[in-house]
Order: C-alpha cells, then structure tokens, then sequence
DNA sequence: AGAAGGACCAGTGGTCCGTA
DNA sequence: AGAAGGACCAGTGGTCCGTA
C-alpha cells in the first residue's frame, strides 16, 4: 500500500472535501484519535476493537462496508449503516483519485483518462481507499446524477422515503424517474447533460439510465405521431 | 454483406469525396464500367481479370492491397502501388463510417463511439471496405495528422522523399518530427492538438507520437534548468 | 429479505510477427 | 528487403451472482 491518499488531500486543510484514510481493510493498526469527516459520514467504527454492542465483530473478520440506508440531508446514520451524503462524498472521492491518475499521466506523458475507469478504482485501492470499489460506484451513479442536477428534487425524494421507510433499492429506483424527466426537458440527450456537467462528465451514463430514455422519448414520440394522425 | 456503404455514399454525388465499393476481396463479381473516384486514386484493377502485366494473378488469389508508395500531392501511383492521397482518403472513408455508426446508435438509444473503434472497423467491412482494416490505418495516423494539421509542410516532405526515392517506411518515419514541432509551438498537448481539430479528433493520438513530444519536450526543459543553473 | 463486491466475460485498444 | 494485416494479448467496461 502506498500513501498516495495521503498526498492526496493533505493540502486541503479545512475545505469541505473530506478526508479518507478512514477504515482500514485489514485490523492491523488502529488509529482512533477523533474520526475525522469521512469517518463521521461513513459511521465506521476503525476496526471495531471497542465491541460497543455486537461480539462475534472482535474477531475482525467483518470485510464490507455497511449497507447505505435512506437518509436525510445532513443526517447521520445510525447503528451500523451508511447514509446518503457519505454514498455521495464517495462519487468526490472517486473524482479526486481520478485527478491524481491524471497528474500522473501527464507528467510522465502517457494517455490521460477522462473517465473513472479501472485504472482509477486500482488506484484507490491502491491508496488504501478499500470501501471504494467499481460495482458500488456504477450501481449507483443515476442517485449521485440526481444529486448534481437537481439537488432539490434529490433532497425531496431522499426526506419521502426515508419517511415512508423505504429502503436503499426502493430509494435507488425511484431516482431514475425525475432523471428522465431532466432528459425530457433537455432533447433526450442524456449523454450531453452528463458531459457537460463538471462533477458528472467523468462518469459513464449507466446503461439502465440511457435505456429509460430512450424509452420514455420512443413512446412519447409515438403517442405524438399517432395524435397527429388519428386525432387531427 | 450488408449495403451500407452504398447508403453513406449515395448522396454524395458530384462531391470531393470519393466512392468505396471499389476492389472486392472477392474476385466472384466484376464490375469495371469505368473506374470511379476511389478506383483511380488507389491503382487498383477490379479482380485484375484482364492479366495486363502478370501471368498468376490471374488465379485470382492476391488479397492484399498494393503497397504504398511514396507519391507527390495530386499525383496517381503507377505499377502495382497505391499513393498517399489514396492513404489519406482512407481516413475520410473511416470517418464517414464512424458517422454512420454514430446515426445508428443514436438512433438505437445506444452508447455512441466518439472514436474510430473496432466496432467501426467492424462496420466498414460489413460494408465492403475490406481493404480497410485496423493495423494500418494505425500505422499511418500520424502521416494522415501530418496532413490535417500542415498540409504544406507535408506535401513538401512528400515531394522530397519521393525525389530521393525514399520508401514508404522512410517517410512514415519522417513525418514525427514536423509533428513534434507543431506540438512544442502548442505547448506540447498532444492530445489537445488531436481533439481539436475537427478531422483529427476521432483518432487516437499514436502511442509513439505521444511518447516522442514528452520525450522532447522533457530534453528540452532539462537543457533550459540546466542552461539556468550552470550557464546564468 | 436486501445489499456489498469478488470475479467473471465479451469485446477493446494496441501491435507483433508469420506471411507474401 | 519492405510492407500489409490476421490474430493475439493484457487490461477494459459492465454486471452477475455466490456471499454475508
């Protein structure tokens, strides 16, 4: 493992970009000295070793991540589960790692990625950035979409189903509708509104997200075309 | 085989840009009625049936495209030779089938290529194109960014490699050097240099390419340091 | 049951090297 | 010898499904 992490963000003093270096995959070394602002997002407990309310967790054997459950702006989540903001602030941690493969690249003057592919995911990894990982970041990159676009619309949605009780899946599908409604507005081009957006356009259009619109234009077009032949 | 190139090229009508449908891989169909623009630029006799110079080509067993030749600006490669406008015109042919994929897959609601990829190539020789294919249009983007980027300057190191009689490999490799000079006038972005312009961009800048501008720009910031340091 | 993520897979960018 | 291009390979985008 290598400190790029560190180098990383050290620079940032008192920004609102959280820290990471948070979790450690393995319970080799403890540092519990005031969990700093991704620790207090992600409401991990570094390694477990205080045992507050479950025991077989002593062992150190617990790998993934708590599960994300719906929480409101600014919430904090409790018991062992993620909430929303922390969900998010991975998609900026993502962009930051992307921003260092891409000093790398340049300096050394190899081909620069514009997008958060494998090779950025390695380096997190790598950077000892373990709770990050490419399935999580795509499965819910339509909800981190929402978020940049329309942050009101998010907001509400997130406070409506955390009320109704709904869980993350629930949550997570309904955050595609208000995405096709955007597109609607914007002539369907899913594709522009990502790349022009600056937190979104190092992001691919999940596959599903450019499907619904597709759809959703396909059928509206033909609702219109029919209207105009058949119902003058 | 499907007809697509025959619908990328059908409204071109009287323009500059050349048909494809030229030399089939095949030698089942001939179709010699008057060679059109493609045909004329790349030397190439349809199913070579008339055996004007050679007896076993008549077998109809050749597949391979002639091999370039290095040839002056307007001129037509003689012999069994293809010239660099024909190259060049390559590069037109791709960039149209790219377009075409881009309709479709805009069409379709599919993820859509901003760059020549296998998948255009792929197209191209559903379409016909045989003679096209991935290695060598690789091998010569350069050249073809050459001309895109300078063309008077290319045409000018045409005419002096045909005069010496310089081989196509002699010339290929002596289009880097004008390149690198063009990149150090633009602040060594290679890659800014290719995605702005507007034939270039959906190439992908040549790894070799690349490497010899960090390599020159990297030898030329250690001699200014060091002409700072020792030479005040 | 609901959710996290290791690991797989088809098709990519890149180009070598057996071929003519 | 010089050159064209089939075919291979490491690493990609994408996401399934065995796991907890």
């Amino acid at each position: 493992n290598t400190n790029y992490a560190l180098d990383a963000f050290s620079q940032e003093g008192l920004s609102e970009e959280p820290v990471q270096q948070v979790h450690e995959g393995t319970c080799s070394k403890r540092k519990q000295r005031g969990k700093n602002v991704a620790a207090r997002l992600s409401n991990q407990t570094v390694c477990e070793v205080e045992s507050d309310d479950e025991e077989d967790e002593n062992v150190c054997e617990r790998q993934r991540e708590h599960p994300f459950i719906v929480t409101e702006p600014g919430e904090v989540a409790r018991g062992k589960k993620n909430g929303l903001d922390y969900l998010f602030n991975l998609y900026e941690q993502c962009r930051n790692f992307l921003i260092q493969v891409q000093n790398i690249a340049k300096a050394s003057g190899e081909k620069c990625p514009t997008k958060v592919t494998n090779q950025v995911f390695r380096y997190a990894k790598e950077a000892g950035a373990s709770y990050i990982n490419k399935p999580k970041m795509r499965h819910y990159v339509h909800c981190y979409a929402l978020h940049c676009l329309d942050e009101e619309t998010s907001n509400a949605l997130r406070r409506v189903y955390k009320e109704r009780g709904e869980n993350v899946g629930s949550w997570r599908q309904a955050c595609y509708k208000p995405l096709v409604s955007i597109a609607s507005r914007q002539g369907w081009d899913i594709d522009l509104i990502f790349s022009t957006h600056p937190r979104l356009s190092i992001w691919y259009v999940p596959t599903k997200l450019r499907q619904l619109c597709h759809a959703e234009r396909s059928s509206r077009a033909a609702a219109t075309s029919s209207s105009i032949n058949y119902c003058g």
